[in-house]
DNA sequence: TTGTATGCGTTATCAA
DNA sequence: TTGATAACGCATACAA
């Protein structure tokens, strides 16, 4: 006879002490955490308490040998602007690696296409992964939506302007950011404001409008229709409506554009002008990509907290996962997340203003 | 007595497999897969044979319960043009879903401020992952390799310039890229040809120069300095060496920009001036980045295989870290790439001339 | 140099 | 509704 080896430090809370401590065996931990259903509830709620106490992990490596899968999600996009790409990119991959899934990355094109193409690919998808993130625009694809439905994949939107329904959703309030972000800009003192508008077909495009246009009216400063110009996000659109909004006969004094790219294209715009930023002219964004630290002046900007958001959405996919795969159906959530106004160097008061009004 | 339950359909293949296959030990097999020294040449060659046949692939999340922790790369990043960032994201997690490792991402700030703080961001570093994945400029920043060799962690290189001494390296020929690029402009008829170096502190820069000159030497077509203009691979700076080289007297009838970044600034410059791309300037960039499809006209520009290299990169890199684990030197590999010229629609032949020259 | 016997942390199966 | 136990596929310690 040998004696035993040890092999681990038992650095790690395994399941067996989470059993020990709820005075269970280790199946019932096992079932409360995977979610099944015939655990009685006040057993399930010591088995909680005990998780919590010890700060229990479910070991993904274990996890995955035993049921013979491991947790994969995808993550789709379309259209990329290379900013929000990577800061999504970067904000998943940290929600992946906190929870152990795999992160799946595929463009999805020709979601435009509908029908059997997106069908098809949409088979696939079901092979390769779990559950699907989806961000904007894609979260706003009736093709694409419609086609994952039919292969009953689990998806939760990611940033969206409004809920899908019957999707789990994760975003921030778009319309209260907006107001925040003009208030901000009021309060410096401009009351010339322009706005530029993002992609019609994506829902936040309108309602960060309509935080603009809310927060104006709120302030008592009047709105502009000549100072609004349309936009689809990208900075090319940014150029052609900075462009258009710097000709004006009378030139506001701040632009707002509904994201980084468009932004930028407001600050080459205006420097090609010979207009100083922000002396001239002050120039906000939203999303706070990569980029808004890249450009000079540094944008002042909306932060969405993609990588909390990310991980919060990894959360609900992977439940969900868990849920379908014991045929419980599953309620959409619809998760709010608090934005932050990130203040940096594009945005000051109007020349010969003196500051606050507040 | 109960009979022995199957869980799995028995659909992949097992260690066990390929050690019956070789006629070994399951033990052997595993020793060979992590290489080990100690294995019989012959014996080994049994056994990859057998791997080889049966087209065996370590399970990850068994490997990861077994050795007590998963294979984690880490990459790091500092300076990030987005287009090149998410570029690079995609194709490490395309490797890294391939051989089921972790792919940790980590911006690393003030590899300038050197010393005792880049050493203890490496020892942190080296404790949160196995192997460190060095993007430019990164891999050229003295302070932090150094660091990292202090604290022992298998680095490599990708896409450097130059192979960095004592490091491994996954690249493509920058100065034959360049090279090939500059000839397909003047095959298309150029012969006045502008050029935007990349940053200095990066050796692929001076190297994509230097294809650049020798081949127009090689097509007979005259040098001139004045068109060219230094960068340092950002969109600002594309646009500042843009300015320039379209206000000379003579002006190029195209520009050769040392990455997509810089080309897109040169294409919005021409822009602005009521210059027609391709038809008045031809533009050319390098990378294929996701920039290259987004501008209008699309770039032609020089692929780099990112997400093969990626893989590359990370079999090297894991490779390393089994041979570190066992005290075994490694020595540093150096692996070339093709690249690949992408045709797209900013580079046409100068107005008025007829075509090719070949 | 190679092989034997466990152990890793979890889930699936089956019985209570 | 809960529990006991056998997989899961591989690596480590130790023996041969």
């Amino acid at each position: 006879m040998r004696k035993p080896v040890r092999r681990r430090a038992a650095a790690l809370v395994t399941i067996d002490q989470v059993a020990h401590r709820a005075g269970v065996s280790l199946m019932t931990v096992s079932r409360v955490t995977n979610g099944h259903e015939c655990v009685r509830e006040r057993t399930r709620e010591r088995v909680m308490r005990a998780i919590r106490e010890l700060n229990y992990k479910p070991n993904p490596a274990a996890r995955a040998l035993a049921a013979a899968r491991a947790d994969r999600i995808a993550l789709l996009y379309a259209n990329p602007s290379a900013g929000y790409l990577s800061e999504l990119l970067l904000g998943t991959l940290d929600g992946a690696g906190l929870t152990g899934c795999q992160l799946v990355v595929q463009k999805w094109e020709g979601a435009d296409g509908g029908g059997e193409r997106a069908r098809a690919r949409a088979r696939q998808l079901a092979r390769d992964a779990d559950g699907v993130l989806l961000p904007p625009p894609l979260c706003e694809s009736q093709p694409l939506t419609a086609a994952l439905e039919g292969v009953q994949v689990p998806c939760v939107a990611i940033a969206a302007g409004l809920a899908t329904p019957g999707m789990s959703c994760v975003r921030i309030d778009n319309r209260r950011a907006a107001h925040d972000m003009t208030t901000h800009l009021i309060r410096l003192g401009h009351r010339a404001m322009g706005f530029i508008k993002g992609d019609p077909n994506q829902s936040a495009s309108a309602q960060r409008f309509e935080g603009f246009r809310h927060a104006l009216a709120d302030a008592g400063v009047p709105f502009n229709e000549a100072w609004v110009a349309a936009g689809d996000f990208s900075y090319r659109s940014g150029l052609r409506a900075a462009e258009h909004l710097l000709a004006a006969r009378i030139r506001p004094t701040a632009i707002f554009a509904s994201n980084d790219d468009m932004a930028h294209a407001v600050i080459s715009v205006a420097q090609r002008r010979r207009l100083s930023v922000p002396r001239d002219l002050s120039v906000a964004g939203f999303d706070d990509t990569l980029m808004a630290t890249t450009v000079f002046p540094e944008l002042t900007t909306v932060r969405q907290p993609i990588a909390p958001m990310s991980q919060e959405a990894i959360a609900l996919l992977l439940e969900a996962t868990r849920r379908k795969r014991l045929n419980l159906d599953a309620e959409p959530e619809d998760r709010l997340f608090e934005h932050e106004l990130i203040e940096r160097d594009s945005c000051a008061p109007p020349r010969g203003a003196s500051s606050a009004t507040s």
